[in-house]
DNA sequence: AACTAGCTCAACCGCGAGAAG
DNA sequence: CCTTCTCGCGGTTGAGCTAGT
């Protein structure tokens, strides 16, 4: 007869975190590490349900997680990203180590939506917002959907490789307008992105530096973090290669922090070339 | 100084997919 | 095979902050 319950919603606490509750559940996770969230406010000693111990673990809790405004470069990954797979916001927030998926999705919503369209560009559809007026005013047109086979290529770098999904959807328009007709409709699976090593690659090639941004700008509500001692026998598995016994600092520092504090792209036009095809 | 409007982002809500009984 | 539950996701909300008047 199936499973209890997660949460019997009665007597549970709402709301913002108090710093004595973060520190239970990070002190839980650390010792435990990550099991079943429906037990872990009852076995952390917290009044709260599961989902609410997971969501702040994940968004806000997590060690390896950055602080602080997307860099540039980052700002130009979500947006590519969010070019080839719309609204998905932890496949894009899985490109960006260290920032979450809610994190992503405020950021857009608040800070790039509003860039895009100052520099003419339609957020929700990537095209220049002189483009999708037109079609706003013109009778929608009927596209027809048509398979292409996936390139070599682009097939090996599929994040998650499916039997069924090595075709590429395009909708071809039944007029003759080249650049409104082609829209890209990638299957989940199908989108062409970036292998880790890649990543890693471009990173390794790219000047690092520290940006004072994310790196200085941790809420003080997490300051207890620095004080935290790391159980002995405590396995950094899922957030980086650390060695046990480092401090939290350390293993932020060394595994994530920097890496996607690229200062070197100043300006959008890289962005907004391969994007875009604009500049 | 007081009020208001706009902005930001942490947290919640509801849903779907897949797993478990 | 069906029901129930867990987990993760995307959309939305609202408290707190800031800038403007």
């Amino acid at each position: 007869m199936g499973r209890q319950p997660c949460c019997d919603k009665v007597g549970l606490k709402k709301g913002p975190w108090t710093a004595e509750e973060d520190r239970k559940l990070m002190n839980f996770i650390l010792t435990n590490g990550q099991c079943c969230w429906r037990a872990v406010p009852k076995l952390a000693g917290l009044l709260r349900c599961g989902k609410s111990c997971r969501l702040r673990w994940t968004n806000y809790l997590r060690p390896d997680l950055k602080r602080g405004l997307l860099s540039d470069y980052e700002e130009k990954m979500v947006i590519d990203l969010h070019s080839q797979l719309g609204n998905r916001w932890s496949k894009i927030a899985s490109h960006l180590p260290g920032r979450t998926d809610n994190e992503i999705k405020n950021h857009w919503n608040t800070h790039i939506k509003k860039k895009l369209r100052k520099m003419g560009i339609d957020p929700l559809t990537h095209k220049p917002l002189s483009i999708v007026e037109q079609e706003d005013e013109e009778p929608v047109k009927k596209l027809q959907k048509v398979q292409v086979p996936l390139q070599e290529p682009v097939k090996k770098t599929l994040e998650e490789p499916s039997n069924t999904k090595n075709m590429l959807t395009l909708e071809e328009p039944q007029d003759d307008d080249q650049f409104m007709a082609m829209n890209l409709d990638y299957g989940l699976e199908d989108v062409p992105l970036m292998d880790p090593e890649s990543l890693e690659l471009i990173c390794s090639n790219s000047t690092m530096s520290s940006s004072t941004s994310t790196s200085s700008n941790s809420s003080n509500d997490s300051s207890f973090l620095k004080d935290l001692q790391f159980p002995a026998d405590f396995e950094w598995s899922d957030y980086g290669n650390s060695s046990n016994n480092e401090g939290v600092d350390n293993i932020i520092e060394n595994n994530m922090m920097s890496l996607w504090d690229v200062d070197d792209f100043s300006s959008w036009d890289l962005l907004l070339s391969s994007t875009f095809g604009l500049v």
